[in-house]
DNA sequence: CGATCAAGGATTGCATACAATACCGAATAT
DNA sequence: ATATTCGGTATTGTATGCAATCCTTGATCG
């Protein structure tokens, strides 16, 4: 089933995992089984084994009796995160670009690398922008490890890189950033197909590293308050607002 | 969820696991639901959700329509679990050492090499000796990696680490190689307690490629033969046999 | 004799009903 | 006024029943 995790096909599960993804559920909602079943048009039954799955993929968190609730990450949490990242994908570049990108994956890359120079190119709002850019880069980072030949690995690189979209408002973005970890796909892209393992892995590796350096500041940034913690004060999130 | 994997409470969850990591049901024997409910004594529907629970722990692996069945890893498998252990638990112990180890936990490791010790001053039979150090080497390896301070980290270990007993078979074993493998515990121990992190990580990847490099030939091994491509072969594994 | 098809049994998928538990608010006592 | 207890409501936990699917086995046909 993990592996499978990354297919959008119509289950329960893979469903309410896009909503919690795309946002649609904000971290921290909680989640009543009854009332996803009902969106789904489906009973609870089978809802209740996808908000288990859900709860080991990390996506959501279980208390026994009382119900499940979107993970809701703290700054902290996002920094462990990173760290992981940064050691599973420098590991995964550094394995394809030693065993070599097939020509077909490499098209792609190059593809996707064309396609964020174009939305550089069409000068969108900063926001278009930024969305844009991000989508791209997550299947950048996709595709350039699918062929590292270690399943084990992807599957807990999918782990780290699966996680809300609400964590994006803990980094700061300027265009500067945004180009800048464009520059740096290429750069990877290059060595990797170069076939340069020890170079490619060090530029991942900072690549990263820089992103998690962008993170704000928990003083400035503001945690999240946690349903769990200030339970009547929801924080403006429209709780369960996929119903 | 995912973080009480490794508690050992009442649930069919952790049940079921247990039987899975102690070889009382075998790699590939299949998994029927009716019976484990009944072994368990408890309904079908708190089984079919521990069950896919352990399927997205990678326990047992889920065909639509068909059921589960015990994961069963193929050589190639184990090499790539092994790989990731190199990468993750070296990244731990590098964690670990810089940190500083507490005094209690110190206290702890200490006491259970000086248990391995014991073993081997009791001239157990070689069997029992290596059943006894086994089980010490995989305290050993979670205590150590404990207070790493990177939950998401200490997840991934335990993916890779809680895997049927099984795969035992695919190493070859012997009383030199299990004295090498004590006397690199106390030396990462002493590194670590050393704060020495660079020292603790090396030696821990060489630890673990050591492992790796026991792996017997895939040759003269017979990968087991997996109950999906020779349904009517089950080579004598007694499946379900926990009923 | 071998291959193909059909029927029966076994197993999973899902829905519903009920029991157990926890949460929330009001009423009461201090 | 505050703390506490009690009861109702909302939600989760489990069992059971039936439908859908798959696998097996035996019969039939080439």
């Amino acid at each position: 089933m993990a592996a499978l995790s990354h297919i959008h096909d119509g289950t329960a599960y893979s469903r309410i995992r896009q909503m919690i993804l795309s946002g649609d559920l904000a971290m921290g909602a909680r989640i009543i089984e009854t009332r996803i079943a009902e969106h789904l048009g489906q009973s609870r039954t089978p809802i209740r084994e996808a908000l288990r799955l859900l709860a080991s993929d990390g996506l959501v968190v279980f208390e026994p009796n009382r119900g499940y609730e979107v993970v809701c990450y703290t700054p902290a949490d996002v920094r462990e995160i990173y760290s992981c990242r940064v050691l599973l994908e420098s590991e995964a570049v550094r394995l394809v670009a030693d065993r070599g990108l097939s020509p077909d994956r490499a098209a792609s890359l190059e593809a996707l690398l064309d396609e964020a120079d174009a939305a550089f190119a069409a000068n969108l709002a900063p926001e278009m922008l930024r969305q844009r850019f991000l989508a791209v880069n997550n299947q950048f980072h996709q595709l350039l490890y699918a062929g590292c030949g270690n399943e084990m690995l992807l599957s807990m690189i999918r782990k780290v890189t699966d996680i809300p979209v609400g964590i994006r408002h803990y980094f700061r973005f300027s265009d500067d950033l945004l180009a800048g970890s464009h520059a740096a796909h290429r750069k990877i892209f290059q060595a990797t197909v170069n076939r340069q393992p020890e170079r490619a892995s060090a530029l991942m590796r900072e690549h990263i590293w820089t992103a998690k350096d962008r993170m704000i500041d928990p003083s400035e940034a503001g945690t999240p308050t946690h349903p769990r913690d200030a339970r009547h004060d929801n924080g403006g999130a429209d709780e369960q607002s996929a119903a």
